[in-house]
DNA sequence: TTGTAGGCGTTATCAC
DNA sequence: GTGATAACGCCTACAA
């Protein structure tokens, strides 16, 4: 069974009282230093560990921070959590990470843990299913300051940093302008993500700004699977219209493309240009790289998330629901 | 400040007493069921969520495990947790994950959290410049079981799971045998990783085994960097003596190869075939991949793992140390 | 079927 | 400088 050395034994041991133990354990003035000596190197030498029962007794601040992220295996999240947790680990804090799978359920699980074990505040990332925010306002409610970041929730007000995706896509709409194109296409992502209703912004506002050719045939919305951007190319090989670049909703939608592409007989970078979102990691390791993708910074956008929870964490008085953009950047592969 | 529903508001509120309320909530029979039904309802109601203190006061089972692993980047650590959550949650245990970032310092701290925490158990994967393990003595001596997966401790028993490295290296060099080759150079990892060795015994016993070219000149060992890795390159062109294998260390080498070949105006795969070991995700998304990788299922170590600690978990009595070795398999990728 | 009371570990408030 | 005690939320003998 768990070993136990507790305030009381030490006090014992040492013929004392446990106040003076406590106290001594805090490095309280008031005690005589011989009997702080003793008491912490008795401390020591058994071990002794706090148990936190009595935090959560007295409703004091756990110094827990939680964060629910839908999937580890994204890079971009771990990056989030490796930037957060360097941040914290010198303030106190420690980082209890839960992932939501992209499952509501599983989120919910995850506040109500959260909530349970009465961490200080909660940073978020939405599972892309999320319909409802009850749950999120159950917490709030109970004294959990919640804040978003990147996946962020529609139609309330809430206190939330994303990425500025609609900018981003714009700057890929004038990169490519700038070097002679004009016929682009969009393989956009599932239409119920916000995000992906920002990169069809962004896409419309290049092509009018910069006068590119315009037609609906250009813009598909894909499930994020390889399958479904082959039919996207497929189609444009039957229309015989192909595009001269193609703007993806992702990285990995880049990579579908460029199999799909191989698969019909066409080169990646030459028969059409690929330009992507995301810069993870991976398409370094491509040798046929897209020629430019979108840098999203994921560090500064959970360190400003963490700004913003802190605040709301230090302050006494309720704050105002309010977000935050961060802006992109382009990334550009030179070719071979 | 957080909100505060207690059993006892909810004895007021509904004029019983707080062992009622409690008994009520345990769904305890001995209560009448009128009495149940207003108090699960009222609970309900109130979002009342017990206060973990007492868990902790009484020295119960927390149901949390914790996990140490070097790094979430890796997506072989991901694999593991994301099996071993799916295993948890229907036992009612959650998984508590924290990252040593391949810092013993790091390891330590993740320890003491545990230990604090109260954890039921432990399932650690080393950090790779683990010198001690006092602070795991320590842990294990307070109660707390202590499980080691993939990367295991060196010099004192453990209970731990590992992969046959050994095995899935000598299957690599059966493979190539097979494939009519004779020459196979190892690139391995630095010489103070476990795993390393393994490499190079299963290396050795297949140049013995099947009777193939054998020269200290073909073993380099290398830093985990591209650098070091197009050095050797290097090395083999300049002694001109390319040998028609070659054997990685794991997938990031067996692209790092890649690269310093293309450098040196090598064509990987034709001009030096390459074997790799890990079978990441990543490999599947290049153009040109190794001819062969190790797959070494992370799931099955995980699960092992999982279940030897489990058993410590629920058996009284302590057990003795032993470890368990999951069988490797290799993934052949077809030429393109 | 329900109520009372003591205890878990720690700390804050008094008292000396 | 130090000690005694109540309080935090919950559970569980023991009482009724």
């Amino acid at each position: 069974m768990k070993n136990n050395v507790s305030i009381k034994t030490i006090a014992d041991k040492l013929q004392i009282s446990m106040s003076t133990v406590s106290r001594a354990l805090h490095g309280n003035t008031r005690i005589g230093l011989k009997t702080r000596e003793k008491v912490n190197e008795l401390a020591k030498e058994l071990h002794y560990v706090p148990n936190p029962g009595n935090v959560y007794l007295q409703g004091k601040q756990t110094y827990e921070i939680g964060i629910i992220v839908p999937a580890l295996k994204e890079e971009f999240f771990v990056k989030i959590i490796d930037v957060l947790e360097n941040e914290l680990r010198p303030l106190g804090y420690h980082l209890h990470i839960f992932q939501s799978q992209e499952n509501e359920d599983c989120q919910i699980r995850a506040l109500d843990y959260f909530k349970k074990m009465r961490v200080d505040g909660i940073l978020c990332s939405l599972a892309s299913n999320t319909k409802r925010y009850d749950k999120f306002l159950e917490v709030e409610e109970f004294g959990i300051p919640i804040v978003f970041f990147d996946r962020t929730p529609r139609g309330i007000s809430s206190f939330s940093v994303k990425s500025n995706t609609e900018g981003g896509a714009l700057k890929v709409m004038e990169f490519l302008k700038n070097k002679g194109i004009n016929k682009v296409a969009l393989i956009n992502g599932p239409a119920n993500l916000d995000t992906s209703g920002d990169r069809l912004n962004g896409y419309l506002m290049g092509v009018e700004k910069f006068r590119m050719e315009s037609s609906p045939s250009l813009i598909k919305s894909v499930a994020l699977t390889p399958e479904s951007v082959l039919e996207v190319v497929k189609e444009f090989v039957s229309a015989k219209c192909l595009p001269e670049a193609v703007f993806t909703f992702n990285d990995y939608i880049a990579l579908y493309l460029m199999k799909a592409m191989k698969n019909l007989g066409l080169e990646p970078n030459k028969d059409m240009l690929i330009a992507s979102y995301g810069n993870l990691p991976f398409i370094s390791h491509l040798e046929n790289p897209p020629i430019v993708s979108v840098e999203q910074f994921p560090e500064r956008l959970g360190l400003s998330a963490l700004e913003m929870l802190l605040k709301r964490i230090d302050s006494e008085e309720p704050m105002k629901p309010h977000f935050k953009m961060i802006d992109t950047e382009l990334v550009i592969y030179p070719r071979g």
